[in-house]
DNA sequence: ACCTGAACACCGTTCAAGT
DNA sequence: ACCTGAACACCGTTCAAGT
């Protein structure tokens, strides 16, 4: 009470970011997303981080629909499009690669990504070079869209499905709930479900992210692989 | 004001369910999730829909959490499990084709499916089966668990991820959002964005839902295919 | 067993006002 | 240009009380 020093703003408060600015809101509301999951963005929520009245939110951010859409395409700023050179699967492979790396960064705020791909620039533009090498490849504009579309989706997916993220629950219950998950699988009758027991641990936990992600681009590629080559030549 | 007839819960409200029960509650939320979007659905919504007053369906719900819960397991009730019998490859196939099929009558609340497949009967049959063909197949724990997973995935994606979904969007509007998102693609400078021009349509309409859903199992059955083709033979 | 009334804490958002 | 104060409509949820 006495010693009222400088201790004004002591550092905002627990993981709360810069001075107040519209990149520095969609910042922390990834982080916060990342940590606390989605539902815990909000604007209240926010501006109590920064110190500031919910009010002042809205000077940066026109409301609360517009930050989830600003999140949805910070997530495609960090999106590196690869070269369009080389073989036309090579490119699909990266394209995919790339978009599971962005999204990756944030995984708490991924499903965001949904309606934003195809209005962020660098979405376009990847999309822009997938659907080149597609329709260069033989596939039709409709089996072109349509493989496009799902890349996409595979990478969202691959993020937002990873075994042991469990999104939506808070940090410190994450672990927990993960475990829980494992331990209601483990425990099932054997004899009906021997599969579903031999695999808990494999379903509830990735080990290896590195190799969890390779494996799910792997099978969309090789997917695409196979239709290719199902297709009968345009001209003999 | 006078003539007080009988006009006593005339057929309750505009599209509402019969009496209140737990089933009834869950079936009606399922349907305003797919006119409305997932976040129409609300406590005090369904009890007006139900001409309730909010506590009442306390007594049916432990909370609105369990609510959603509830709702993603509904989605599991009108699995159609197929024989586990024939080739392993046709079973995996079935499988997913099975998913997509269920969450289809549902599509506004098919996100809700993704925690509630390895704690619904019918989901927990499903996995087992396929996990089993994978398993017989030759693929080891870890590739059978993903590879699983990838194809509960593949279908919820399929599902929600339709060309002229837009789920989030309430009913009146939703075909103007397609439109929209069809002519902000048209409308791309062409030098820059030849494909997306020429993709555009074929990208915001899915135009035959049953190849559309085809076409999505068929890449990742292809993709599957292609994988236990690469592996290396157990044994000579 | 099933529902209501009143109340609480918490949202997002608006509008006028401050500096 | 950037932020605050006060207020509004709307949530989910609890608790005691009704029938």
């Amino acid at each position: 009470m006495a010693s009222t020093i400088s201790t004004k703003r002591p550092s905002r408060r627990a993981g709360a970011a810069s001075e107040l600015s519209r990149e520095a809101v969609v910042e922390h509301a990834l982080e916060l997303a990342d940590r606390e999951g989605l539902d815990a963005v909000g604007i209240r929520r926010i501006a109590a981080d920064f110190q500031v009245t919910p009010m002042a939110m809205y000077w940066h951010v026109r409301n609360k629909d517009e930050l989830l859409q600003a999140m949805g395409d910070a997530l495609f700023e960090n999106l590196e499009v690869p070269p369009s050179d080389g073989d036309w699967l090579d490119q699909i492979r990266a394209a995919v690669t790339a978009v599971v790396d962005a999204l990756r960064r944030h995984p708490g705020a991924v499903e965001l990504a949904f309606g934003r791909i195809l209005t962020s620039p660098r979405g376009l533009q990847l999309t822009e070079q997938s659907l080149g090498a597609l329709r260069g490849a033989g596939f039709t504009v409709r089996e072109a869209a349509d493989l496009a579309r799902q890349a996409l989706q595979t990478a969202v997916m691959l993020v937002s499905g990873r075994p042991g993220a469990e999104l939506s629950t808070p940090e410190p219950e994450r672990a927990a709930m993960t475990e829980a998950k494992h331990a209601a699988l483990a425990a099932l009758p054997v004899e009906e479900f021997p599969n579903l027991v031999a695999c808990a641990n494999a379903l509830t936990d990735c080990e290896d992210e590195r190799a969890y992600y390779g494996a799910g681009v792997d099978l969309y590629v090789a997917g695409v692989k196979e239709l290719f080559a199902r297709r009968r030549p345009e001209r003999p």
